[in-house]
RNA sequence: GGCCCCUUGGUGUAAUUGGUUAACACGUCGCCCUUUCAAGGCGAAGAGCACGGGUUCAAAUCCCGUAGGGGUCACCA
């Protein structure tokens, strides 16, 4: 390990959004960073000109910052071993390449596309590891300066020579070993100038002080290359954690064609950050007691990478959907009232049309009833519009030829009520009405809500008719009575 | 194909690390509550721990093999 300090990093590529995967290899490197009082850093690996994405820097830091997960060093956050775009460190790469190379650990070839196209071609007709023949050390060192005055155009290849097993002693998955001659002569600096991921991420990883490489599994089978480079440069070895994947519900690797992957998806569909981070969390780790609703917070307590899951794990969107909800129903009503009222103001509703007091009523009626924000609109809308239509199935089962004359009557008397304090007075008004006509309840109650809300699900009846108020429910009853024929 | 990783109900995980009727959560189903829908409560079905061999008084836990799944083999990360 590094010194006594953690400090870990997510190193995300800029490709345009940011993987659910990525969020949970984000998340643990955070709560690692924070259990140990280390220091957690956002690094930016955009190394590949071809893949630049335009504002896709911008969206990461978003939605990492979406996500809670606060990084004390990073592009936008300063730090003292910066620049974080690797990017801006090619100079810093181009010296520890030719380092390399003076020292006959790598080398200049200069090797076209198609030739390197071809070789991998026979080898796998072969049925062989594809992997660079090394054709480039059998030109003259007088050549290679030739050639490189002449401006031809080159890449530095890392020399993997004979030598023991690369050993990587991982903290979820133990030791793994490697033969050395399975590793290829990875490509460090390609013909852009760029390096390439191998060698700018230990290179930045020692440098920045990273003392544990927390990533996920995808990055396994490269990381001798990796173990070699710190071997051939002389660098002490960070810590390893390669984290399972994401998976699809048929285990294939998560992916866009299988559902949302992106978390801003995810965001934009009303779930919550503190959901998506305990949902995610759980992909692969759990607490002693099993304990599954829980914040990060909570969770850094007793994290540890030994305890991290081996295997893949199923993206359940069941599970994430009840953590939301769970998660939804333990909010304050203060901040779900603003939570509501940015939902009011994407929508259709004016939010000048209702009072906090109003809004915090209906906010509590329909708490056990919603998954979403959104939702208060779409199961709830009879309270921030008028009803504009009224269920088939309800009024098939509920409204029968009696009903208009019914309700009538229930509608007079509930205009005789006085000041209404208590919702409960409707209750008892509705039960005396049943018993002056001489029957059930459920006669009226359901013709009631139908007509107040137009639909057959709801709140409390009795919270339904104290929020809109007597003068709206009388209204609304009328205007069923007028509108809905009995269907047959 | 080579190399590497993985394998407990449909899904996510547990099992004091060899000794329990294999536990919990999501989901599913049923009942209760409620003349709505949820939430809540109670309960049920669902794995015998990928399979086959061992070791042991005893194995989901240790060993060997097999199978299956996944990852990776780019001038992408």
């Amino acid at each position: 390990m590094k010194g006594s300090k953690v400090r870990v990093r997510f190193a995300p590529s800029p490709t345009g959004y940011l993987h659910v995967g990525g969020l949970r290899t984000a998340l643990y490197n955070y709560i690692f960073a924070k259990k140990n009082n280390g220091d957690f850093i956002l690094r930016i690996e955009d190394t590949d000109q071809s893949r630049y994405v335009e504002g896709a820097v911008e969206n990461l830091i978003d939605t990492i910052k979406w996500a809670g997960l606060e990084y004390s060093e990073g592009p936008d956050a300063g730090g003292d071993f910066g620049p974080y775009y690797q990017s801006q460190r090619l100079d810093i790469y181009k010296k520890y390449a030719e380092q390399l190379i003076s020292e006959k650990k790598a080398y200049y070839a200069f090797d076209t596309p198609e030739r390197l196209q071809q070789l991998r071609e026979e080898q796998m007709a072969k049925k062989l590891q594809p992997k660079y023949d090394k054709f480039a050390l059998t030109i003259s060192d007088e050549e290679v300066k030739a050639k490189l005055d002449a401006g031809e155009p080159y890449v530095v290849r890392l020399n993997v020579v004979p030598g023991p097993k690369v050993v990587i002693n991982d903290a979820v998955r133990g030791r793994v070993e490697f033969d050395r001659d399975v590793v290829d002569d990875q490509i460090l600096i390609k013909s852009d100038g760029f390096p390439t991921y191998h060698l700018a991420n230990v290179v930045d990883d020692h440098l920045m002080g990273i003392s544990h490489v927390i990533r996920g599994e995808e990055w396994l089978s490269s990381t001798p290359k990796h173990v070699l480079l710190y071997e051939y440069l002389g660098w002490e070895l960070p810590e390893f954690a390669h984290l399972p994947l994401l998976l699809n519900s048929d285990r294939s690797k998560l992916s866009k064609r299988q559902g949302d992957v992106a978390v801003e998806q995810y965001r934009d569909k009303g779930y919550l950050r503190d959901a998506l981070n305990n949902f995610v969390a759980l992909l692969g780790w759990s607490f002693s007691d099993k304990k599954e609703f829980f914040n990060v917070d909570e969770m850094t307590s007793e994290f540890t990478l030994e305890k991290v899951h081996k295997a893949g794990a199923v993206f359940d969107i069941d599970k994430l959907n009840w953590l939301n909800a769970e998660h939804l129903r333990s909010l304050d009503g203060a901040v779900l009232l603003e939570m509501l009222r940015k939902e009011i103001d994407k929508s259709e509703y004016d939010n000048g049309n209702y009072t906090n007091d109003y809004l915090l009523l209906v906010i509590e009626s329909m708490r056990e009833r919603v998954s979403f924000v959104h939702e208060y609109l779409e199961k709830a809308p009879f309270f921030f519009g008028e009803v504009t239509g009224y269920d088939e199935a309800v009024i098939k089962k509920r409204w029968k030829e009696d009903t208009p004359g019914y309700l009538l009557k229930l509608a007079e008397n509930f205009e005789k009520m006085g000041n209404i304090e208590d919702k409960h007075d409707y209750e008892t008004v509705l039960k005396q009405t049943a018993e002056e006509l001489g029957i059930g309840n459920g006669k009226l109650m359901h013709p009631l809500r139908l007509s107040t809300s137009g639909m057959g699900t709801g709140p409390g009846m009795y919270d339904l008719l104290f929020i809109l108020g007597k003068e709206k429910v009388i209204k609304r009853m009328r205007e069923a009575v007028e509108n809905i024929k009995p269907i047959a």
